[in-house]
DNA sequence: TTGAAAGCGCTAACAT
DNA sequence: ATGTTAGCGCTTTCAA
């Protein structure tokens, strides 16, 4: 491939011409640029990233760092719609991407590596899992230029960018209280499954069910399954399915789910004991990865914005890198709430009769 | 960030001994190397990739080129599938992994540009559109080391990876018949979306079914519709509800549908009708990815081995650029069929009356 | 306006 | 067993 230098030869300049030429300055007589750039265009060269590198200190790549898993369904739709925004905002300020999945088996692997070897500038890490304690005093230590998404971690150096679940979800029940649902149940997850994201949204529903009540939510309505299907199977059975319900629980009209996933399998399961959405039920999701599939009923939702938060994180990202004394950056997003019709109007046409 | 330069001069060596002692060379006494490596330590000191890229011209990173969008619904598995596979086979060899999608509209970008700046060693391209022909001649005329998954482009020297979507539909149709279906419709695109792979798919439904009924399927049980949810739902409707059938149309027993996508898509549809799967109606899919969705019923279907795929392509490319005179690699991949409950027995429990 | 020299971090080839 | 020299491709600094 050819060099600086074999352009240098071939337009009769020195190679230190063409590294002007190259990178626009001043102080080249227009017929010299005018060789040089014939010259390149002739031998097709085209400037080494490593040899700049070497001596700017900067690769214009960034590492994405996560411990989501490839190929298991909806948490690919999370990280998508991440990099749809964080490709964006490197497309825009010439930077690539380095993929750098983060896999449990690997005890000991060095997921710091890249940007130690100096092949990034600097790492957005993506949560849904906690940065361990070790991780994170290592990316202060060496003072990586870092931001975490989906995930607060509460470090000094250490900049953020989540989401309001808790205000989402007190967003999201007063949407459904308003259209005349009074007997909501939250379909959330098994007490062994901790999730705080998950957490919050259902503290949000709890705070707007106490302000429109006046009372608490009956726990009773509270369903808590895990991912699979079967456990949430047994969990609308518990609920729905008369045989199953406890006595004197009363049937809700509104389910308040805890993820777009879940909500898509209620509404699979619903139909199954013969009852529709919402004719019969209403459903509310939240994520918003419901838009992506072809659901019928469409699912009125959270969405949340996934694309603007992975442009952000590139920009503070950016900002880091160049200026290391930085002040951490916390940013807070709010989850819109998206309707759909899955949420029926009590007492209207189209709603519960 | 300290360099062999620095650790030299703390253990007291040239900074050769340090280079030799990283790279596990002999010729080191053992005190020496102890010595060093104390250093190394110390100062944290890790090799920057930019000076052994310089002069060995190895980046030990992989470009993945896609025009798949990001924040798409289904498509996103198909990719994580893929970079399952890719990823383990980079972190096995050492590799890092770029990533470039492709974003249409930015007409004028160099796709190549990594490659040009020697950022990545080689390229894999995962198509489901094919790349373009320029693009094709570049990686001809630049000796790319390239591999295509999910496309054959008809090039000497572009190694590809493909499945055997005719071979995979002809098994899952003769799976269908033997369990006892005869009238069995096809689920394909609009004529105004072309691909080849659903095509292909089509293609060994009809031979299957040319085989075993010894006639040409009826041309009224091939539907076919777009990707959005409102046309499936005009599709089925078109083929299950008596109003707006075509008089003398048969009712199907079985769907095969063209995606995993679809195959979800109808199994609702056909709820809203008020048929069951497969009580009603055996509905099968195809790609593999219902499994990682919690549907209810499950759905038979034809499993690509994306993950295979992407460590093939990895390990070949890897070839590639080790060898740079290598032949071209051509590699079908069998699909197999995968049971779920959407598939049943016709006259048998569990099946259709 | 152009060029020469030095150096970024590393390794291969050649001394010692 | 260890060190010296040169060079990978580029930019920065200084000189002409």
């Amino acid at each position: 491939m050819a060099t600086q230098k074999d352009v240098a030869k071939k337009a009769g300049v020195s190679f230190i011409t063409v590294s002007r030429v190259i990178n626009n300055e001043g102080n080249v007589k227009e017929a010299t640029r005018k060789k040089v750039e014939d010259a390149i265009r002739e031998l097709g060269y085209f400037p080494s990233f490593a040899g700049k590198a070497l001596n700017s200190g900067r690769n214009n790549t960034i590492g994405i760092m996560t411990p989501i898993r490839f190929n298991e369904g909806i948490e690919n739709t999370y990280l998508m719609s991440l990099l749809k925004g964080i490709e964006r905002a490197c497309r825009e300020n010439g930077q690539d991407i380095l993929l750098s999945p983060m896999v449990e088996d690997s005890g000991s692997f060095d997921y710091l590596r890249p940007y130690r070897q100096r092949k990034v500038d600097g790492l957005i890490y993506v949560g849904l899992q906690s940065l361990s304690g070790s991780m994170i005093d290592e990316i202060n230590d060496l003072l990586i230029p870092c931001i975490v998404i989906a995930d607060r971690p509460g470090h000094k150096r250490i900049s953020w960018i989540d989401t309001d679940n808790e205000r989402a979800g007190y967003e999201t029940t007063k949407q459904i209280w308003k259209r005349g649902h009074r007997v909501i149940a939250f379909h959330g997850l098994e007490p062994a499954i901790h999730n705080a994201n998950i957490a919050d949204r259902e503290a949000g529903f709890r705070r707007a069910f106490r302000e429109l009540a006046g009372t608490e939510p009956d726990e009773r309505l509270f369903i808590r399954s895990g991912y699979d299907g079967e456990s949430i199977r047994k969990s609308i059975h518990a609920l729905f399915n008369p045989a199953c319900r406890y006595r004197g629980t009363p049937e809700p009209t509104a389910v308040f789910c805890s993820t777009d996933n879940r909500a898509i399998a209620v509404v699979q399961e619903l139909a199954s004991l013969g009852l529709t959405v919402p004719g019969d039920v209403s459903i509310v999701g939240f994520d918003g990865f419901a838009r992506f599939y072809h659901s019928s009923p469409t699912i009125a939702t959270n969405a949340q914005p996934l694309p603007e938060m992975g442009e952000l994180a590139v920009r503070i990202l950016l900002e880091h890198i160049t200026n290391r004394n930085l002040p951490r950056r916390e940013v807070v997003m709010t989850v819109p709430f998206v309707d759909g019709e899955s949420l029926g109007n009590l007492g209207t046409p189209g709603g519960r009769a």
